[in-house]
DNA sequence: GCCAACGTTGGC
DNA sequence: GCCAACGTTGGC
């Protein structure tokens, strides 16, 4: 089991949004490293959400890989703003997971105290100008960050 | 809204 | 294969 760090942008689609919906196919990743990321996931390892482009930006829960190994399906439909003309049926670029609503943390942990606590190489998303929107977290920090965000407020 | 960081594209 | 131009991400 792995942990990882997954953004989104709340106007988008934020935690809110997963609960509703339980669960959701994580599409629209046209980045290759995160998608070799994405690739690696396996059902059941768990992730923390992460609400980006908001204020505070900052780990809002935690969700649960419910499906890994799917192909996402924006990338053949033309009308969609993640459509890949290079990209076929045949030989899929785009690979994703399924996840599933976990729970919101009763503290959201901000960047700026991801930035107090851990240093980048534990945590790239501390990592000045870092845009990568899918990233694996070490146990160790994993572990902290549980009980940064069960802690209640 | 600004702008730094950085990935991608395309001409050569 | 280089690199300038361009587009996007995302914090502030």
């Amino acid at each position: 089991m792995q942990y990882w760090l997954m953004k989104s942008e709340p106007d988008v689609y934020s935690i809110d949004d997963l609960q509703r919906d339980g669960e959701e196919i994580w599409d629209g990743v046209r980045n290759y490293q995160a998608r070799n990321f994405l690739r690696t996931m396996e059902s059941g390892d768990l992730a923390f959400f992460y609400h980006s482009n908001t204020k505070p930006p900052g780990v809002v829960g935690l969700i649960e890989i419910a499906a890994a190994n799917v192909v996402d399906p924006t990338q053949f439909d033309p009308q969609s703003k993640y459509y890949d003309p290079k990209s076929t049926p045949d030989g899929p670029r785009w690979q994703t997971v399924t996840v599933r609503y976990g729970e919101t943390f009763p503290q959201a942990i901000p960047l700026s105290t991801l930035r107090d606590t851990f240093s980048p190489e534990e945590l790239q998303v501390v990592k000045r100008g870092n845009r990568l929107s899918v990233m694996p977290v070490p146990p160790e920090v994993a572990e902290r960050l549980l009980a940064m965000g069960r802690q209640q407020a």
